[in-house]
DNA sequence: GCAACACATCGACGCTCGTCAATATTGACG
DNA sequence: CGTCAATATTGACGAGCGTCGATGTGTTGC
């Protein structure tokens, strides 16, 4: 499970390199999240989606505005859109017999701030 | 093939949905390539690898400060790094039996102009 | 030269993901 | 009520991913 070296060696007797102390990295949790919500837009398809959206954000997008762009089956494009509404990218909304999508305010901007911070 | 209501139905005749008309969506390739890029930051790992390298950036990160803080085995480790080299994130520099890893300058940014772009 | 170390690669395992055909569900309209 | 259209759900299949142990490669030091 451990057993790095071996029994007991100081920490601080000598340091090649592994100098570290720092540990204000991501923490696991946070870091999970982030790959959650990154995982669902890491998929060419789900890219083109939130694309197609937010190119004409006028108003929310018709999913039947999404099958024939992207070349896909209905079922497929349902499955890709339940998968940016749970990660919080989307918003569905039904009506009629038609569902609507729109992108939720502000939240790709959350994820490029956490990827990349203060840029 | 396509067949989606019937025959013919004039286009404009009566349009319940479906509107569209505009294309100024992402192309294909992008999408692809920037799917490839999120694919490889999607991963809890691989997040914390970059967060601390990009925690300590006074410098470059010795690989032997990865394993512990991420509780992987040294394979595991290496895996991930070279998964990060190869998609443009990080560098990696050999010294001696030790290999070093920087952040690509405006890597990171270049990733979440592409998300969240003029926020 | 040889042992020890740091890291990369290989092979294998379980698990997740993207995709589709088939089916169910829901709402609109005679 | 019954039919049709739009979407969601299910089940299944192949491909890819994350992880590890075992092994290979190159470097340091005696």
């Amino acid at each position: 499970m451990d057993a790095m070296t071996s029994t007991i060696a100081l920490p601080l007797l000598d340091a090649p390199c592994c100098v570290s102390s720092g540990d204000a990295a991501m923490a696991p949790a946070e870091a999970e999240t982030l790959a959650k919500t990154l995982k669902a837009l890491a998929d060419p398809a789900r890219l083109r989606i939130v694309s197609i959206i937010a190119a004409q954000d006028a108003g929310a997008t018709c999913a039947c505005d999404l099958q024939e762009p992207l070349g896909l089956s209905q079922p497929t494009v349902s499955h890709h859109t339940k998968v940016l509404v749970d990660a919080g990218i989307l918003t569905r909304e039904k009506r009629g017999t038609w569902a609507y999508f729109s992108l939720v305010p502000g939240a790709l901007d959350s994820v490029a701030a956490a990827i990349a911070p203060r840029r």
